[in-house]
DNA sequence: CGCATTGCGAGAGCAGTGCTCTCGCTTGAT
DNA sequence: ATCAAGCGAGAGCACTGCTCTCGCAATGCG
């Protein structure tokens, strides 16, 4: 039979697949218990009970198993970002832009190997392949969404731009968000920066002993963020 | 002789000093040239003509040599950050500020790969021991002591806290300034957790084909946090 | 249906790693 | 002058990423 039975065309790529999501999968449960450093090709392929030089068959190398990691960490972040914005959808843009940095946070605390796999220093000498890009876009593409909304013939107080950053904050504008005011854009992206020092401060121990009741912490700062692209928050009350 | 002819009591202890300076060297410029996942005891002894178990008599192990550059890494840092606050001490507490915030973007540029050592994903299963906290603390309290002197005598305009955080924001006013105001703190924190995240981003590379023109973001981003913590920019002028 | 092709798993092997242990030499203090 | 401590070197263990070759099995073509 020419045609292929299931989806995947011939039983051949089904269990290729099959056998490229068991390697990534026990590789994320050794990257979640000893980190990306000792991630072990050979103790991956031992778990698996299967040599170690048959599973270049399905990743050239350490590095680009690492790569399909990375990439999934992405959008397994941005699918978190996006399920808790959708769920507040209706909310003003303050309670949504709150939802994506909140998830973010709590996606980073749960996962927090795959965290510092995106977000902390890239692993050795290792710089990521173009192809990681769209999957690290999303978490700010959500932000550039909400902002937006917010925005839409809103006309918010914009703080003044310095003459020397004009120019760049114009590049920058065209590229995320034309209809978007360059205060704003500048501002969006910085707050994108911020977000994650504040999450990557929390996850890699700079708050011991410094900030321990970090949830509250965060919620403040984030606000502020909010407040810092034109985003204001109806109400400060108490949620619960 | 009884008495040690040299600084260091017996000449023995000078020469285990200078090996072990000769060590960290080589180990600095191999963490410079590779990334510290690449950073090899054997290389090391190979390239300083020793055999590699003799390094062991001055590193118990790979992770104490890379603690010992951790805690140098947080020192140059500390002092780039405290010369560059020195050779404006004379001017206000926003350009003293400003000051800090680039000689920190500055050390993480010219150092990227002792930037991600302390600052990117700790390394690979291994926590910082306590030894580095004063080390580690310096740009901080320096960050502290600059918003302090803003704030004598002063009284900002303070944004107000979320009684969730009321407790907890108290605690780390005692801990860190009790003389500044907790809404002051909160916000100092949240600031210099942030300024991390900027550099980081673009160290790292998040910043690229979005950032280009990285210096005047920065300072403008720097500028705002400065806002944040209660100092107002008295000029903004170019200052070329 | 038969056959050539292709994909795949296994094993051996190379170069490299962190780390340990034991052996002597050299140096320093007594 | 003696003795102990510090130190360097070498061998060796268990482990790593990666390569190459071999033989089996499934696949798709005529």
């Amino acid at each position: 039979m020419s045609n292929p039975p299931d989806g995947t065309r011939g039983a051949r790529a089904r269990a290729r697949a099959e056998v490229t999501a068991a390697i990534k999968d026990e590789a994320r449960r050794q990257l979640a218990a000893e980190g990306a450093a000792k991630l072990s090709l050979r103790a991956v392929a031992r778990e698996l009970g299967m040599a170690s030089s048959a599973l270049y068959r399905y990743f050239p190398s350490r590095d680009d198993l690492l790569t399909a990691l990375i990439i999934d960490a992405y959008n397994s972040l941005g699918e978190s970002a996006e399920a808790a914005e959708a769920a507040v959808a209706e909310a003003g843009p303050a309670h949504r832009w709150t939802a994506v940095c909140e998830a973010a946070r709590a996606w980073a605390l749960a996962h927090p190997h795959e965290y510092a796999l995106i977000y902390g220093s890239p692993v050795p000498g290792y710089s990521a392949p173009q192809t990681t890009v769209p999957a690290a876009a999303r978490v700010g593409l959500l932000l550039i969404d909400i902002v937006r909304d917010a925005h839409r013939g809103l006309g918010v107080a914009k703080p003044p731009l310095p003459a020397e950053l004009r120019a760049e904050a114009e590049r920058m504008t065209a590229d995320l968000a034309p209809d978007l005011p360059p205060e704003v854009v500048t501002a969006l992206v910085a707050a994108w920066a911020q977000l994650y020092g504040l999450i990557g401060f929390e996850l890699f121990g700079q708050f011991n002993r410094v900030v321990e009741d970090r949830e509250p912490f965060f919620r403040l700062a984030v606000a502020r963020l909010a407040h810092g692209v034109g985003l204001v928050y109806p109400q400060q009350g108490r949620t619960d």
